[in-house]
DNA sequence: AGGTGGACCCGAACGC
DNA sequence: TGCGTTCGGGTCCACC
């Protein structure tokens, strides 16, 4: 699934195809991506504009034109981009749009599960939009150990519901929060308030040594995730409790857990975890 | 107020 | 082999 360093990595590979390229013509084939916007209506709306910079906030991209006006796309489960030239892209049932710039190239958006949404934005909306539904970027300088304290403080909610509420840290998801939660040693179901300062501590980096790993590795290709290249990522092969419930733990050699917290399947270690 | 769980999707994995 | 059922995951929203 797109998390923050899966979303990171297709930004990285978008931006020197898009910047500086106008989008000719593009097509939208899918109503739920522009939901409640008429696609062929966003569709117009986009032909013409010129791409300023291609940037990231938490798991969404951001396609930001000269006119100021933005492009807000959330990937969800199974949006992927892929680049094609000159229309070399095959065919694919699960294709829901295609941008061609005006060097000919295509841009092309699959989404399965049709989770993706796509929405454009004036210039002085795409700011408060975020900012409602985003705590800070945890590789960033506003993340600090403070930071994530003061969003934790008193929540009763198990700590990784709280992590992966978006106002928490920004781009954590289900995979990302299990792992980080592992190299912090904090067992997921204990109450976020109810963390001390030092794990607190330990909690921040280990959320950044997570998510950093997954961008230095190129994301992690489970099933769907590819980058615009069509190239898979590396950091399933990095995982030290996702997914290896039965396995046993890198540290303890306790037999990691699986269960269901936050509505969510949550892997981690019985042992180490407390 | 804050937390929880269902709805939205659809392919894969599972069970009979 | 083939069918029906379950699962999962990000976000929103209704409900407690």
């Amino acid at each position: 699934m797109p998390e923050l360093p899966e979303v990171e990595t297709i930004r990285a590979r978008l931006g020197p195809l898009l910047e500086g390229h106008w989008l000719e013509r593009v097509r939208i084939d899918d109503p739920r991506l522009t939901r409640p916007h008429e696609p062929d209506e966003v569709a117009t709306r986009l032909r013409g504009e010129l791409v300023a910079a291609v940037e990231r906030r938490g798991k969404y991209l951001v396609f930001r034109f000269e006119s100021g006006r933005s492009l807000l796309i959330h990937l969800r489960m199974t949006g992927a981009f892929l680049h094609g030239r000159n229309g070399s892209l095959p065919d694919d049932s699960h294709r829901r749009a295609v941008i061609r710039l005006d060097n000919g190239s295509d841009v092309a958006y699959r989404d399965v599960r049709r989770f993706g949404t796509w929405l454009l934005l004036e210039s002085d909306e795409l700011g408060p939009y975020l900012d409602v539904r985003l705590g800070e970027e945890p590789l960033g300088h506003s993340f600090t150990p403070e930071a994530l304290a003061r969003r934790l403080d008193s929540r009763r909610a198990p700590i990784k519901a709280a992590l992966l509420d978006q106002r928490t840290v920004a781009g954590m998801g289900n995979i990302y929060a299990d792992e980080a939660l592992w190299r912090a040693r904090i067992d997921p179901h204990r109450p976020a308030g109810a963390l001390t300062t030092d794990e607190i501590g330990s909690l921040y980096h280990a959320v950044r040594d997570a998510l950093a790993a997954g961008v230095e590795r190129q994301g992690a290709t489970l099933r769907d995730y590819r980058t615009p290249s069509g190239d898979a990522g590396g950091m399933q092969l990095e995982f030290r409790v996702y997914g290896r419930e039965g396995e046993l733990c890198l540290r303890c050699g306790t037999p990691i857990a699986k269960t269901r917290t936050a509505g969510r399947g949550t892997s981690f270690c019985p042992g180490c975890q407390r």
